[in-house]
DNA sequence: CGATTTTTTGAATCATATCAACGTACGTGG
DNA sequence: CCACGTACGTTGATATGATTCAAAAAATCG
């Protein structure tokens, strides 16, 4: 499982030969069962977890009580809250699992302490942090510029393998959508 | 120019005494009208600007040809594409003045090695690579999570001075609106 | 001052939400 | 392993927030 992240650091950045055992020391491997919260709003978020395996979402619960999904993280991918994890205050977000899911789990009272022994994992956050801005500020655009109507097409033409993963009134959220709308517009399809 | 730089690293990370002089080595002072460009839409992006005095937008052209602004930066903030900067594939994005800006210029071909001298810089951008992520991330929520209306008046009463310093059809296209509809919103409230 | 840019106004239209009711599927306990 | 209950998806009618277009008014700039 350790091999899985370091195997993912290295497309950013060298790392020694050794780096599996260094991190080994450094990050704690868990599962969460499907629906199991990983964070709860109002609670401080303490880590930041690696998807080895499995489905995540981070959400919000917007004034009328509904969620609003403004993360999914699959394998491969990072999820946490990085405000409340720096900031120290409590998170408005809540971090669930979506189906059964391993994460290696990197704490943040070890974290700097991690980047200080091997500074090349703190570039490797560097790099992943500006790519996942870039693809938020990506996402921003996505919504203004398209209808609710294209930006679901779009998604499901261009991740058909993940739709297939997300219940449909997630993805309805995601894409800052009622799941009824989504509902119709698969009907026009399917005329 | 350099000392507010290094004073604004200095609020996320401790730096050496002689970090000016070290920093001075790396990057350019330049200054940019009002209305020129930082970079071009279908250019490589090399660079990374740091605000010392101005105002700068970083948008897009949709199809229906209209801009969608992605991004402001005043005095303390970056302004880049990242993804061009580190892919070296061409932006979508262009980068301009709205007021007559002083920035500090962080090349991509000398930024690593700036890295490599002093770690600090790499922890300082990390840290506000995750901000500024954490911030994207905040905005598609409250996008989705509020009306038009809403996200104008809260806009301008939590930025009252910015407001003042961008012409409103840039500020509707920030907030996913028309013009008009900013107008309407102001007609509204005059009454 | 004239020329351009920006903002305003109004009418018509459109995209999407809301609400309520019904249909379907699925997982959990008996 | 079946039946039930809950969660999820669909449909239709109506409501609304926001856009579009066109034109006029106001502000800004050289």
């Amino acid at each position: 499982m350790i091999s899985e992240l370091t195997a993912h650091i290295r497309k950013f950045t060298p790392l020694p030969a050794d780096a599996d055992a260094i991190l080994a020391d450094y990050i704690e491997l868990r599962t969460f069962r499907k629906k199991e919260m990983l964070l709860r709003a109002g609670h401080l978020c303490n880590a930041n977890y690696f998807i080895v395996k499995g489905l995540c979402r981070s959400f919000q619960l917007s004034e009328k009580d509904t969620e609003i999904i403004n993360h999914f993280a699959i394998e491969n991918w990072w999820i946490t809250d990085y405000f409340s994890l720096e900031s120290r205050k409590p998170s408005e977000f809540s971090i669930q699992a979506i189906e059964d899911t391993q994460c290696a789990v990197l704490y943040r009272e070890r974290q700097d302490e991690l980047f200080d022994t091997l500074p090349q994992f703190e570039r490797y956050f560097r790099i992943i942090s500006q790519r996942a801005l870039a693809a938020a500020l990506q996402r921003v655009m996505y919504i203004f510029g398209n209808t609710g109507e294209e930006r679901y097409e779009h998604f499901r033409a261009s991740f058909p393998e993940f739709v297939q993963r997300v219940p449909q009134y997630m993805l309805a959220s995601y894409l800052g959508l009622t799941p009824e709308f989504i509902s119709k517009i698969r009907a026009k399809r399917n005329v």
